[in-house]
DNA sequence: AACACTATTCTTGTATACAAAAATGTTGAC
DNA sequence: GTCAACATTTTTGTATACAAGAATAGTGTT
């Protein structure tokens, strides 16, 4: 059999508490899973001490393994961070980014742009998450990179959402284009507020986003 | 048996690690640590996925677990970030903060002066910690602080070797007296700027840094 | 002596077994 | 009918067993 099955099993579930297979206090059962997943429970186990502590998964002892879904107070702060996360690598990525990755910023906007033009949402959203990474990158300070992805990838089942939302698409791609201006010019701080700014949940996203999460507490 | 063994023994590697019982690519053998904690290898190999994610461990596929200490040039990166994250917690605690919370801050820069006068270097530097835990949750953010705090731990064995060099304690001291001066004003970029170049890794201790990790590679 | 190849030993990864705690169901008193 | 006490069933946590891959030692060849 494939070798290292307790991180591929941590991934699998994972997705599944993302696309909603389990919903927020459902507990995780071990021996369900074990014969769902055609192993015993023993990497499952394993399996659920790296959900964990990465958040999705509480584990109370003697009781089993929970799925924790961030409330709204919770999900505020978690985009906050981002914002704030954001603003850092765009600041050291203005000072930082190559010639060569701001060509594929360009280029991930372009095909951004033609998403939006043909209402091609999926598109849109693999093409806008590949020019948030390349910045992430470009911050020339890979943990920094790593942990910005990490909170990107946790937060996507809700910026997913957020997109649904008339207008948001134009609106973010003229953001992007801000963006990319203060990278080529190299103006630190312009960067940093543009990208805060493009994260943040402030305004009209509040109310989209607390109704997103409502219509999913069902 | 004490339940949930799992999360302890992590703790209690975590610990080893830390205090330099284990060195970068030291295999954590299972069969010997089972018999030094006196349980078996089940809880043992539950923690190794907790410390993989934390990456205090690399896991490698039918090879084992390895302790994973940052290199220079990771441990700068880190230290940026932490940079930056005290930045965010000191711009958002200005405007956030409680008169409490400020004489909290008061007080715990009042006995890290009589340490340093002291020279007691315990005090000052558990002081030191909470002075810096109380802007983490002064932020507002308690996702924001619960990283911070991460983050601050995993930097812990680094600061403690930092705090050994001549004049640095004083030289904190002063930069602390800046700090709670800019969130008394609310100064929010002031609190910012003043926290990310307190934190920041640069000139001289940079090279000090450098030379506490080259006196640990023995 | 250096190297390739094989056999042996170790170690990991997973399944299973078992004990202890929690949840559930049942009985009986009021 | 409600509730409490006890018995039964689940479910977790840990130990052990076992199979397969990796490391190591040993053998023979050049």
């Amino acid at each position: 059999m494939e070798q290292r099955r307790a991180d591929n099993i941590a991934e699998q579930l994972e997705e599944l508490i993302f696309n909603g297979t389990f919903s927020n206090g459902d507990r995780l059962d071990e021996v369900r899973l074990a014969e769902q997943f055609g192993v015993s429970r023993t990497p499952l186990r394993e399996a659920f001490q790296r959900l964990a502590l990465s958040g999705l998964v509480e584990l109370i002892p003697r009781r089993g393994a929970f799925v924790r879904q961030p409330g709204p107070v919770e999900l505020m702060e978690m985009f906050e961070v981002m914002a704030e996360l954001e603003a850092v690598c765009g600041r050291l990525a203005a000072l930082r980014i190559s010639d060569d990755a701001l060509e594929e910023l360009r280029d991930a906007n372009a095909k951004c742009q033609a998403a939006v033009d043909n209402r091609d949402a999926d598109t849109y959203y693999i093409e806008n998450e590949r020019f948030h990474m390349i910045i992430y990158q470009q911050s020339g300070n890979s943990f920094l990179a790593q942990e910005a992805a990490k909170l990107h990838k946790r937060l996507k089942p809700f910026r997913r959402q957020q997109l649904r939302f008339r207008g948001r698409m134009a609106q973010s791609m003229a953001e992007h284009e801000l963006v990319v201006q203060a990278l080529e010019r190299g103006t630190a701080d312009q960067a940093a507020d543009t990208l805060r700014g493009h994260v943040a949940v402030q305004g009209e996203k509040f109310h989209q986003l607390m109704a997103t999460l409502k219509s999913e507490a069902d």
